[in-house]
DNA sequence: ATTAAATGAAACCTTTTGGTTTCACAAATG
DNA sequence: CATTTGTGAAACCAAAAGGTTTCATTTAAT
């Protein structure tokens, strides 16, 4: 077992509980009516999210409710950090292009 | 294949290698002297990058360099995003609580 | 006291993943 | 020209992932 935040993360079914979750602490049966496949999938995704610290359980009767502990998703923050420079840099002259084009636009309606 | 960003990054040989590559053009073989694992695993891991657009690669000669596109990345930073104030309200108030327990400590200590 | 509901876990199955070795081919080099 | 180097892709394999059905247990409800 991997378990790492970058892994629970990859598949889409655990960001969707995820977001769920992070409303609302849910327990497995009503998490599992939102989809499609049986409720032991949705369990398994669950116990993979507790595992690796991204859901917590409150017991309550017979029922337990699963509550969001999303801490744990600075460690892909912090990851993801190192790099906006290199998509932003290139955002930011696209930008600058942009506006160069609308300048050089503005001057040639003036010139007409 | 479902090759979406987030499965791209799960695994860390690939995350090791975006890395590398973010700091400059690499060829196959140069990138795969740096791990234990064949090239051809390597080659594997960099289809996956490419295919998902994480990576793009420059012919020359009989090398094919492979660029970082780190765009994409920002895909995952929006998703984290949204749930940043999850995380930052917690150690927002364990610092304000660490701030309380300060103070107290001066007034305590004042009163001696 | 019975029955129903919510859960956890086991047994099992299929597909995907990450790895290997091997081969073919194009480009550089002796 | 012959050989080495860099590459892409195929064939194959073991393990992991994601799913299923089934069963046992505990708690709530009739």
């Amino acid at each position: 077992m991997r378990r790492d935040v970058f892994q629970a993360i990859a598949d889409p079914t655990r960001r969707a509980i995820l977001s769920m979750v992070a409303e609302q602490p849910l327990n497995v049966n009503t998490v599992s009516e939102n989809f499609d496949v049986s409720r032991a999938a949705i369990y398994k995704h669950m116990k993979i999210l507790i595992e690796c610290g991204l859901i917590d359980v409150k017991q309550q009767g017979r029922e337990r409710y699963a509550e969001a502990k999303l801490q744990k998703l600075s460690e892909v923050n912090d990851w993801i950090q190192q790099y906006k420079q290199f998509w932003e840099a290139k955002l930011d002259s696209l930008e600058a292009y942009l506006e160069k084009l609308k300048t050089e636009r503005n001057n040639d309606n003036r010139n007409k």
